[in-house]
DNA sequence: GATGTCAATGGGGGAA
DNA sequence: TTCCCCCATTGACATC
């Protein structure tokens, strides 16, 4: 317990136990063990306050002075930023991954709808063709006619291309030419 | 004991 | 060369 208070006094002060801070590539040839160093409720606060200023140090005299004021050494403070934006972008990279995950559910749901349309549009096609007033696009080379009046809402009023091999539904004009 | 968190390490790259 | 940054990883500690 009393160890446990000794430690406790020297977080607070920012004093890591166990080793000396502030160079890079030193061991721990005391202990044997890194002991872990946790900062306090204040120390971590006010560098939250810092970050959401600025993500980064800026220059050495900063570095020292934020670090002379929180009792810890400035490599101490170097790595507590470059921590700190890690987590930031693993946050941001969570956050993105999810967005993605929903935007591909959105898509997956919206091309299957558009495959059963399509189908659709193929059976009333093979069944009644004389409906399909097609004709070619001198361009593109493929068949293009517009949904015969009567269709349901969702075909009526588009553009649509029949092709040997492909089959294509536009929601807008084609491109290639005026006969589209 | 498994798992998560976070300070710290070490290596590599870019800029001055 | 030095400094700063990013990245992957480590290890101590906390929590379940």
């Amino acid at each position: 317990m009393e160890e446990e208070n000794d430690r406790d006094t020297a977080l607070t002060l920012g004093i890591c136990p166990s080793r000396e801070f502030g160079k890079r590539g030193d061991g721990d040839e005391e202990s044997g063990s890194r002991k872990k160093l946790k900062l306090t409720k204040e120390q971590s606060a006010f560098l939250e306050e810092r970050f959401k200023e600025q993500s980064t140090l800026g220059s050495m005299a900063q570095k020292q002075a934020l670090a002379k004021q929180l009792n810890l050494q400035p490599r101490q403070v170097e790595v507590w930023f470059q921590n700190r934006r890690a987590r930031t972008k693993l946050k941001k990279t969570e956050v993105d991954r999810e967005l993605l995950r929903k935007c591909f559910e959105r898509l997956r749901k919206e091309n299957g709808r558009l495959l059963k349309e399509l189908q659709q549009l193929k059976t009333q096609y093979s069944t009644s063709p004389h409906e399909f007033p097609v004709v070619m696009c001198p361009s593109c080379e493929r068949m293009v006619g517009a949904a015969a009046a009567g269709d349901n809402a969702t075909t009526a009023g588009r553009k649509f291309y029949l092709d040997s091999k492909r089959s294509h539904l536009l929601d807008g004009p084609c491109t290639h030419s005026a006969a589209c």
